[in-house]
RNA sequence: GGAGAGAUGGCCGAGCGGUUAAUGGCAACAGACUGUAAAUCUGUCGUACUACGUACUUCAUAGGUUCGAAUCCUAUUCUCUCCA
């Protein structure tokens, strides 16, 4: 196959590069919102136009499990049913092999779930996973793979990362959709010598493109980021790389400054439904009392929907009183927060600035964010005193 | 006027002689969330302090019974239901 992926610039190990897909081009590094069951939660495809995205992730488990993918494919395939005329990128299930361990059960063949709907029994093999991401149409699919969960042995670590290999190599096998990318998985855990193996394993195989999974899964930030470089400089350097379930605003960067094009996760969207929001100076949650009263934006410096047309009182107000618009203007703010960050720093790799970029962003975001714990502290301090 | 039921921590509501500073739920306060089993979950939630413990004060009010009471008795106040 073809390579679908061009690398324009580069900054250090930061890479820009642009993704193209049958549904359009990703500029890279790029985030991608997930909408795992054909939706981003609360939002409309309006708004997630209009923050910028042109490809949303979906997931193979969920939809093939509900509404079932062949289904789908009955209804013209994943873009007309949702009605998304951008780029989907659909994740195998491999991850819920891990999110939903104790409803599955791992053998070669592949895996045997309980489902969390019904309790009704599946067994999810390779195949299934391709040919079910085939009836989808997603732009881009993945190859069904094992993550391990921190802790897990150098022999757990080692057996599913040679079995995802193993389902890498029948999972490309099994796929011939020629309007669909299939991207492979690195694995490996936490041992920085499989995650190399991984990397050259799968290599040698010639994937289009290629993903760093199983991390950020709750190892610790120093292992997550000591993995990624074991692996990614065993990774072509002329594919996409994607890490997969990444991140924060700070992970972004951290991602990039290491040569990473592709992120996705559902953090900026569930925090967001939980009232958590990002801004320059820090992460807030919007629904405390300290917020009644302030009419201001949530982050003067944002541009997003929310910022612009409501103050942090009125978004409070929503919170507190449950109502669903605020899941929708929290999750606008969140997502294009993170917009905002890939698009700076494709524009610094340009500049080769990204460096300088990176620190400027972390200065502030981390510095001020000690600052808002000193705050906190010392309005505790003082409601301590003032009731006495 | 008569008969009956009841008053529990911000609210609702368990408890009906001793592991009760008092189950639950809501509200409140704080936090977490990383390829979405998430509109979820966790902690705090009488007061004070030398704060994973100690002390003090609580179950309408006032008395009483008892080694011991939110729980039993008496009176008072208030609330609700039914009958005239």
């Amino acid at each position: 196959m073809t390579t679908s992926f061009t690398l324009q610039a580069t900054d250090g190990r930061a890479r820009a590069g642009e993704l193209r897909t049958a549904h359009g081009t990703l500029l890279t590094p790029a985030f991608m919102p997930v909408g795992t069951q054909a939706t981003v939660k609360s939002l409309i495809w309006d708004d997630v136009r209009a923050m910028g995205y042109n490809l949303v992730l979906c997931n193979n488990y969920h939809l093939y499990l509900n509404p079932g993918s062949e289904y789908i494919a009955s209804m013209g395939g994943l873009h007309k049913f949702m009605n998304w005329d951008g780029m989907i990128l659909t994740d195998s299930g491999g991850f819920q092999v891990f999110s939903m361990a104790t409803l599955a059960k791992i053998t070669d063949e592949g895996v045997h779930f309980k489902s969390h709907v019904d309790g009704s029994r599946h067994f999810f093999t390779p195949e299934i996973a391709i040919k079910s991401q085939e009836y989808l149409g997603s732009d881009i699919a993945m190859v069904l793979d094992q993550p391990v969960a921190p802790g897990a042995t150098y022999e757990q670590t080692k057996e599913a990362m040679e079995r995802t290999h193993r389902w890498a190599a029948e999972c490309k096998r099994i796929h011939t959709r020629e309007d669909q990318q299939l991207f492979a998985i690195v694995q490996g855990g936490f041992v920085p010598e499989l995650r190399r193996i991984s990397a050259e394993t799968l290599a040698e195989m010639d994937f289009p493109g290629y993903a760093i999974g199983g991390l950020s899964v709750g190892e610790g930030k120093k292992t997550t980021w000591e993995n990624l470089d074991a692996c990614i400089r065993y990774m072509p350097e002329d594919k996409a790389r994607y890490m997969m379930g990444v991140g924060s605003p700070e992970d972004l960067f951290y991602a990039i400054e290491q040569g990473v094009d592709m992120m996705d996760c559902v953090l900026a969207t569930r925090i967001a439904r939980n009232a958590a929001l990002w801004t320059h100076d820090g992460r807030i949650n919007i629904d405390r009392p300290i917020y009644k009263g302030k009419d201001e934006p949530i982050d003067p410096e944002c541009d997003c929907y929310t910022c612009r047309t409501f103050s942090k009182a009125y978004v409070n107000h929503l919170f507190r009183n449950k109502e669903l618009t605020a899941f929708r203007l929290a999750s606008i703010h969140n997502l294009k927060f993170l917009k905002n960050i890939v698009t700076g720093a494709r524009q610094a790799i340009f500049d080769n600035n990204f460096e300088k970029y990176k620190i400027n962003f972390l200065e502030r975001y981390q510095v001020v964010d000690e600052k808002v714990r000193l705050d906190q502290k010392r309005r505790y301090l003082e409601r301590k005193s003032s009731d006495d």
